[in-house]
This record gives structure tokens, C-alpha cells and sequence, in this order.
DNA sequence: CGGCGAAAGTGGCATATGCCACTAATTGAA
DNA sequence: TTCAATTAGTGGCATATGCCACTTTCGCCG
């Protein structure tokens, strides 16, 4: 084969799925600069928001992101005073998540924000084809990829 | 209006790829394990390979990242002698970058891995839907987003 | 009731990415 | 030729994410 049929670089779903978050990153976190906050802090920020007080094996699993991760990606937003935590009265092992008032300040005034880089979005990809990307990311996000176990061995 | 009717967030194109870049990625990740490389870098060396030992502009330009980011991202590579640099001729500003022997093989031993992961996604996605998606992610990431300057001041 | 295995987080370590301030090399204009 | 503006990278700093090894709690079973 010609070095021209490689197995197809643009071909790997993951590769061209992270050009594009980064590609998007950017520019949601432009518009959020204002607020200080980056996209992922906003998205998490909101999540907590939306959740009843949700606690962190929730939100993780929400966000299909590792538990560790959230912890770590949720400390500045401690240390800055938007978000606190609490143990669960039935399970000392829960810990649930909050927005701190200022949080919620913080929130509504980064929804300015995202909303006009939602739009701009919105009007330059067109909010049809946003739809359907955005749906089509959720299946992909849900899809059951697991490898089959090599060996189910006995 | 009610609780129901905030903005919505799961309608925030960037917090949807995000999420569904997580998910790939560790699919992605989990089948290149045996590797050593994260798909992520999967994905570098495989774009260094491609291209005609490309400076790092480039490879920054083609992948929309940020010139030091891929530097960072660069040097666990250099490091494992999967890759090395060397000054252009012309323009001494300008480093090349390119696959080490060892770099070749170990590229062709992750494509392998690489594969087998694709594969399976497009079975479980469609070959056709995951190239829908693929075509819809360059066009967001090439969409020339950038936000209509406040006041062109002067 | 004692102990074992599961569940939920934490901390450490490593990579992924960005922005900003700086340095080195070039280019273009006076 | 000389110097200001531009271009290509580097390093430092901060967040984003993951995995792994633990520690603390629970839940359950004998």
C-alpha cells in the first residue's frame, strides 16, 4: 500500500473527538474568562446546581469521570469558596456537594457568559446540527464499549 | 419558571463533548494500555509519523493545540525515546520532530491495539454514524468561532 | 457480635492542556 | 547595516483527568 493508505489517522474517533474538545474548549473558556471560571469548572459548577445536593459518586457518574478526578477538579472550587462539602447523615462515607451562596452568585453570572458562547455557537454550527451532535455525543458517551473479557477464563 | 427550565445544561455543546471525550478516551485508553501509550499519544505519534518530520507549529496547528502544550505533551515521548527533535536547517527557530526506530515500533505495535478498539466502536456506533460524527467534529473544531471583538477600539 | 468484602473517598503520581512571560532567531523597513 | 516587530519555542504555574494503593464505613453472614 501506498504510504498515502495508512490505517487512517482522521479515522480514529478519539483522536478527531479531543481536536475538537480542545478546539471548543477554548472557546467556551474564552467566554468564560470573565468569571474567572473555565468551562469544566462552569459545567461541574452547574451540575452541582441542578443536583440535590448530590454527592460526589453521583456527580461523577453523571459526568462519566473518574471519582479521584472530581475530587481533585473540585478543590480550587473549595478553596475559592464557591462549592462546600458535607458528609451524608446516613452514610459517613458520602460525602454530598454543594454550592456555597457565593456559588450560586458565581454561577449566574457565568450563565451570562456561556449563554452568549452558547449562541454564537449555536448560530455559526446551527442549532439543528448542534442537536443532533450533541445527541449523538450522549450515545456515544452511553455506548457499552467494554472489550469482551479475553478469557471468561472458568 | 420552574426548577425544570434552567438554561439547561446538558444543552452546553462543550460540556457534551467533554463528557463524551472522557468516555472515549478511556476506551481508547483501556485498549492501548498493554502499549504503555495513552491515547493521546497514540494520536501524536501517529500524526509525527504522518507528517513529513513536522515542526512543532505544525503539529500544534493540525491538532489545535496549544505550541507548548504539545511541548509538555512532547517530552514523556522524547523521554521513552519514542521520539526526537532536531533543529530545521533554514530556520533555526524551528524544531523538527520525528519517530525514533523505536518510535516506528512502537506505533505499529499500538496500531494493532489501536484497531481492534476502532473496530469495536464501529460496531457498536456504526461504521456510518462514527463517520458522521467524525465529520461533524472537524467541522466544529475548523468553525471560526471566535467572538466579534467588543470595540474594535480605534 | 466479629470479621470479611464491597463501597466511597483521599492522596500521590503522571500525563494533558492552557496561558503568560521570556528568549532566540528572523524578517522587514529605514 | 541596524533595530523594531514578528515568529517559534521554553519554562513556570494552574487546572483537568486517570490509575492505584489505602483508609474508613457499611452491609451482611456465620
Amino acid at each position: 500500500m501506498t504510504e498515502a493508505r495508512k490505517p487512517g489517522f482522521s479515522d480514529c474517533n478519539n483522536a478527531t473527538l479531543r481536536r475538537a474538545a480542545r478546539s471548543l474548549g477554548r472557546f467556551y473558556d474564552d467566554a468564560l474568562a470573565p468569571s474567572g471560571l473555565k468551562s469544566t469548572q462552569f459545567g461541574l459548577i452547574f451540575q452541582i446546581h441542578v443536583g440535590n445536593e448530590p454527592a460526589m459518586g453521583t456527580i461523577a457518574e453523571t459526568l462519566i469521570m473518574d471519582l479521584s478526578a472530581l475530587g481533585h477538579t473540585l478543590k480550587p472550587l473549595i478553596r475559592d469558596g464557591y462549592v462546600e462539602t458535607f458528609p451524608d447523615k446516613d452514610d459517613r462515607r458520602v460525602k454530598r456537594v454543594r454550592l456555597t451562596p457565593q456559588g450560586e452568585v458565581k454561577l449566574d453570572e457565568a450563565l451570562e457568559l456561556w449563554s452568549v458562547a452558547q449562541r454564537r455557537f449555536e448560530d455559526k454550527a446551527g442549532a439543528e446540527q448542534a442537536a443532533k451532535l450533541r445527541a449523538a455525543l450522549d450515545a456515544v458517551a452511553d455506548l457499552d464499549l467494554e472489550m469482551p473479557v479475553a478469557a471468561p477464563s472458568k
